[in-house]
Parts: C-alpha cells; sequence; structure tokens
DNA sequence: GTCTTCACACCTAGGTGTTAAGCT
DNA sequence: AGCTTAACACCTAGGTGTGAAGAC
C-alpha cells in the first residue's frame, strides 16, 4: 500500500484530495516472480502491451471529485544495457542512447470521479510500448536496452478559478520497484521467455513446446 | 437531419443547451434496405447485439456542457406477429404479450462533455438485446414477435441546484422510424437473412452458401 | 405447428512467442 | 556479433447464422 510520494516539498503541501490517497499494486507476486529474474519487456514498432499489466487498486479519494490518472516511464539510470548469455547476466553496455521526450499515458477513463476510480482494479491494459521514435499512435516511446521505472499519477481537477497555480498541490505519484523493466525487441533471458508463456494467456500457443524442458 | 421532438408541450420548453441538439442516423442507407424488407432483430437469452448497430452523429451541443446519452425501446403497437412463409409477409397474431417494464441503455461513456460527444460517431454496439426476462446483465428485453421503435435521448446534467425541478427541460428525445423492427428468435424472412450475411462482417461465415442462390 | 434453445462451425479482431532474414 | 524487423502459426475472446432438438 504506498502512499504519495512528497517531492522534496516542506510538510505535507497536498490538497486533500490527492494526499490522502492510497495505491495498491495488483498482481504484485506475478511482478516480484519477474522481478527476481530481471524483468524485460518487448518494444515493437507497432506497439507492444505490457505483460504482466499495470493495474492499481485506489482508495483514499473524495467520491465525488474528478480526477484524471495516467502514468509515465523514467529511465533508472544513464547507462545502457547488453545480456551476457554465458553468465545470464546483464551487464552496462555504456552509456545512455539519445531517448525521445518522455510521454505520458492518460487513462482512457480520464477524467472519472473518485467512486468511479476506486470501485474496481484501474488497468493499463491498453497502454502499449514501442522502440518507433516517429510513432504517430500514442505509444509510449522507450529505448531498447535500456532500464525503466513506470510511475502512476493521480491528478484533481480542481474546478476553482486559477487552480494551475496549485498544480503542485493537485497531484501526486506512486511507483512500484518491482515494476521496474529492461526494454528489449527480443527476449534475452530465457527463463523470463518461460515465465511469461506461463502466465501470460495470449501466450499459449508455444508452451507446449516448453513444457518438455522445464 | 432530426429534430428534438417536443412531446406536446407549448412552444420551446427546452434548455438551449438541447432545443439546438441536432442527430443524424448513421449507416441510414443500410437501415434503410432493412426496412424495406422488413427488418427482424435475433433476442436471445444470453444477448445479442443489434446490426446495425445503432449509430448517430451529434451536432449543436453546448461542447463544456455535460450530457448523458442513452436509448430506449417502445412498442410500436399493442399486437404480436407472426410470419407467413406462403405469403413471405407478417400478420397479426392477436394482443401484444404482457411486458417487461421498459429498461434504458446509458452509453458507457456518459456521462460526456458536448466536445467529446460530437467528435465522432456515437456507436451503441455494446447494446444488446434478450428475451430473458430475468436478464441481470442490463440487457435490452424484449418480446420476441414484437414490433419495436429504438428511441435515443439527450440529457442534459444541468449544474444548477434544484434542476430535477426542470427535468423537462434539460433532455429531448429522437427517433428514425427506419430503425424499427421485430424482435425474433429466429430469422422468419429470407431475404432478411441474407442481407445480414451480406452485410456483417461476423456472419461471413456462411457467405459461400448463399452466393449461389442470390 | 409454431416458436425457442443450444452446441457448433466459421468468422473477426487482436495479443503471443518463434523464426529466419536483415541491419549495422 | 549483437540487435532489429516482419511474416507467421497459434492462441484468446467473442460475434455470426445453422440445424437439430426441445418446448408448448
Amino acid at each position: 500500500l504506498s502512499c504519495c510520494e512528497e517531492q522534496g516539498s516542506p510538510a505535507c503541501s497536498k490538497a486533500p484530495q490527492v494526499g490522502r490517497v492510497r495505491v495498491q499494486l495488483e498482481m504484485q507476486a506475478l511482478w516480484q516472480q519477474f522481478d527476481q529474474l530481471g524483468t524485460e519487456m518487448i518494444v515493437t514498432k507497432a506497439g507492444r502491451r505490457m505483460f504482466p499489466t499495470f493495474q492499481v487498486g485506489i482508495s483514499g479519494m473524495d467520491p465525488s471529485a474528478e480526477y484524471v490518472l495516467l502514468m509515465d516511464f523514467i529511465p533508472v539510470d544513464d547507462k545502457r544495457y547488453r545480456y551476457a548469455f554465458r553468465s545470464s547476466s546483464w551487464l552496462v553496455a555504456g552509456r545512455a542512447d539519445i531517448s525521445a521526450p518522455g510521454r505520458m499515458h492518460f487513462h482512457p477513463d480520464s477524467p472519472g470521479r473518485g467512486a468511479q476510480w476506486m470501485k474496481q482494479t484501474v488497468s493499463f491494459d491498453a497502454l502499449k510500448l514501442t522502440n518507433n521514435l516517429l510513432d504517430d499512435n500514442g505509444h509510449m516511446i522507450l529505448n531498447s536496452m535500456h532500464r525503466y521505472q513506470p510511475r502512476f499519477h493521480v491528478i484533481y481537477v480542481d474546478p476553482a478559478p486559477n487552480s494551475h497555480l496549485h498544480a503542485q498541490r493537485n497531484f501526486c505519484s506512486f511507483s512500484f520497484p518491482e515494476t521496474q523493466f529492461i526494454a528489449v525487441t527480443a527476449y534475452q533471458n530465457h527463463r523470463i521467455t518461460q515465465l511469461k508463456i506461463a502466465s501470460n494467456p495470449f501466450a499459449k500457443g508455444t508452451q507446449g513446446f516448453y513444457l518438455w524442458w522445464i
């Protein structure tokens, strides 16, 4: 159960509509299973979903207030990685490539009332990852072989006039370390491939093949 | 291009947010093609989509005002029908059966701002028809072998206090005669079946069979 | 007889990893 | 070598009418 991350601001400077919001990562056990192996997420030119899907349960919102929910991805470090098959581990392979300006993914149900968001799990299953710098579909642009941390943001839609003057007060951010991943164009770690096949229904097609090897 | 139907009220008693709303039926040519043959819509216990889908283009809304959009179905008459295969025509087969209280189907994007609704075609493709009087999925309950007229309603969400006192002023209704249909559990008119197969992509499975007969 | 139900084959639509070929 | 691309087979998920069987 994650609280709002105060970003170096003095005391509690958040509006009550966001200051009490609590967020729980769903499918946490699965995320941890992947994290232990070193999560990889496929990026393609056309855009690829994440698996596991980023899903959260939310509490503490003002039921009648309006909120916008969104995600973004920040580089974890300034490094480029490569996978060493011999040692089955990731190695630093130099400094990070230049990155496209970070995009934001608004949850398609935004804006919505607190009651609606808290009613059931909020799922970002429409979000797609791409390595196409010229992407025109609103997908999240990431560099392959770089490490990322997904972030989740809650913005309170303040009806007050000049509310933009209090933008700081009206949003808060959450990030879960177990959702970190390295973007790849093809899986590197075979155990990641196996765990994806075992846990993603859509990857059931080739499941039979691996059952002999596990 | 249909205007708001004044329901026997004196002069223009509608709020400006709804009084200027204009609605255009999409796929009108297809609806007319079906209507000419006598449209039939399948009802099942589990719920069946309509085809053609009820879709409208909307103009004249206040872009920043909030609206709720919904549909319902009203019996066209107090009759029950049967199909005479010999004459390929519908005959009256007595008085209507007792009907379940009419349900409403809210468009899932409700409530939404005028700008959002007018941006693109509003489609009711999630709406399903059922003949199950005990339906628990929010589908529209209809009597098989009865004739219905779909209706479309626009409700302005008035932020004023006590706005419920002006409920009359804040909504308006639209109906398109070419969308009338008879609910059936199995198609009666073979030409309706053929037109459904020819025009609905999901019915492509058996298309080859009929190509020899047309 | 007339109407309804259900399993089914056949689609649409789109999410998977695989694999071979292509790029640098 | 290392990484990327694109076609592909194989799934999930669900919308069609069919035709035989069932209900009244």
